[in-house]
DNA sequence: ATTATATACTAAAACGTTTTCGGTGTCAAG
DNA sequence: CTTGACACCGAAAACGTTTTAGTATATAAT
């Protein structure tokens, strides 16, 4: 077994209460002993066990990410960066991620309660929001901490951070627009997610500013955000009587389906139609041609939410509790260049 | 505060040992008991604190997953799938996973040592494996617990499940030579890593086998498996004075930079040129054209890493020590039609 | 000389479980 | 009536920490 504060205690015939607090900086030990306890951890190598602390101090440093297959949350190909900045930064405050996945026949909520019942976590953070969602009911009516990625239509007050889809896809369409385009399509997904009706908000008030019709042919919603459903909402699109010369397309999965779709009817994406997707994942700089998109910031994301987070465990005022970040327009080939003839 | 075992015991006027041993179920507790706890634990809404049940057991119940930003581990794009399946398997025999970054400046097997140390973790799975893993030998060394996916080239026994890299690219090779290629390419990643070497032995006796020389010129590698490096690579093949007609492409992502790269030169790929990827990544199937891979199965490969693992921990025998999965090869178009003039 | 104060340490309780051991009480067998 | 067996329950220790309260000694103030 490793060795304990008792192995410590022994060695130097000290109690172990002395030894905690030299190992721990009290003021009331003496400066020698102190220096010799040091010594002796590191002689034997000491750690301090964590389960331990966790019990004594009914804290246990990990905060809770579920996970769901079904859902975008881990097929998303964003979820790898958001990990990876979520672990950096809880790394950074000391703290422990614990990734839970959500066995399937429960519901929802119970992930989250089983996880803060047993006392696995003391908080979580919850990404994928839906308008309505019985988590973040659960979460607040509970009273257990946490932050969210993503907003509800729910009215309740709680702690988030979020991208501005709208105002986003807004500027996106202004861009087609401003390229000349009246006829946009948008491609989107099922409206009981937050961000996607924040996403489709963006596009109808777009529309709207510019005294452009909506129209519903030109609008598709598809149940996943894959390769697959763009391409089949692409082509449903560009079989329409009257198809669209522009297209937004709420990720960028699915603009690679589109881009597809285009391609293999002959339309010289970037010229005879624009293309824009959300997300910036990796690959859309390499399509053909390269895919102007929304990029989402995942790794300020990330940061923030746990940041936050551990700022509401440790009892600390929260700087801002609504973060929204405008994704920037990162404009390639795929939205083309001003359009001579609308 | 969530009730105790304390709560139950003294709303029914019973010790705290009884209460548990009614939970536990215990031979030696009346069945009415019993009966008269569990309705009282219902009712109390009680749930065992982890925290306590693992420093009285000395075991977490916790599983180890140590990922890197900058390796193939976080940022590759069957990331996703193995967590997945991980996640899935390990709540199946009731553990929990515990992912953590390495923080930068601290070397690899130190991530591990701090894990096990401090008693979070009760054993490991370990991915990406080097042809020298300092990780491998540090747990080996230690006889912490662990199983891993990969191999090494070091002399160590421990338990692994691998992909055959090496019998599957030498299969997709074959495959072009049977359709009539004598000139073909590898893009391979740095020979550090065992997987990479292992596939690139498996063009090598192909080749052999075959009886066609090895050309270095044919061999390009880079240093990780982005789309830009496949790209870059392929580029560097198209442009030999004598290029080849086909190319074994170490990942899918690369494989899909060569893509770009060939069309980019009007080379119709699946015809004027053959490509072959690996992993069979999700977008595979959707490229233009759909990509020829092997199929990693990451859904098995994260299933029988952790319940080895849960094997290992439970003092369990294993039914088999080293898991050895054939990528079988997924013909799509990209890889072409048998060619009449070689 | 007495009291107050500071210093350095320890004992003990606590966190919430599990588990070993011992102690009842009942009942049947001798 | 004694003995043992059995069924049921509780006391207590243990896991490894932290923290409170307290003790002993030395030093300073009165």
């Amino acid at each position: 077994m490793s060795p304990t504060i008792k192995d410590i205690a022994q060695l130097l015939h000290l109690s172990v209460s002395t030894v905690s607090k030299a190992l721990n900086e009290y003021p009331d030990v003496a400066p020698e002993t102190k220096q010799r306890v040091q010594e002796a951890a590191r002689l034997l190598d000491y750690s301090p066990n964590v389960i331990a602390q966790r019990l004594q101090s009914r804290r246990t440093g990990t905060l809770g990410f579920v996970v769901y297959y079904g859902g975008n949350s881990i097929s998303d190909p964003l979820f790898n960066e958001l990990l990876a900045s979520m672990l950096d930064a809880a790394a950074h405050h000391q703290y422990d991620l614990l990734v839970s996945g959500c066995p399937s026949g429960t519901s929802r909520p119970a992930a989250y309660e089983r996880m803060i019942k047993t006392g696995r976590v003391d908080g979580f953070i919850v990404d994928g929001t839906d308008r309505h969602d019985d988590r973040i009911a659960y979460l607040c009516r509970e009273e257990i901490p946490f932050v969210a990625f993503g907003r509800t239509d729910q009215n309740l007050d709680f702690p988030y951070v979020d991208v501005d889809g709208r105002a986003g896809v807004c500027q996106a369409v202004q861009h087609l627009i401003d390229l000349g385009h009246q006829r946009i399509g948008f491609i989107g997904l099922p409206s009981f997610s937050f961000c996607a009706h924040d996403r489709r908000q963006g596009y109808e008030t777009a529309l709207q500013t510019n005294d452009l019709p909506l129209e519903s042919d030109l609008m598709v919603e598809v149940e996943a955000g894959s390769e697959e459903n763009g391409y089949r909402a692409m082509v449903q699109l560009l079989e329409l009587s009257h198809p669209p010369t522009a297209v937004m397309v709420s990720s960028d999965l699915m603009a690679i389906g589109a881009l597809r779709a285009a391609q293999e009817r002959n339309l010289a994406v970037g010229h005879d139609l624009a293309l824009i997707g959300f997300d910036d994942i990796s690959l859309a700089a390499y399509t053909h041609p390269p895919l102007t998109t929304l990029r989402q910031p995942m790794a300020e994301i990330g940061q923030r939410l746990v940041d936050m987070l551990v700022c509401l465990l440790e009892n600390k005022p929260l700087p801002e509790r609504h973060v929204i970040l405008l994704p920037p327009l990162i404009v390639r080939q795929s939205s083309g260049e001003r359009r001579d003839n609308p």
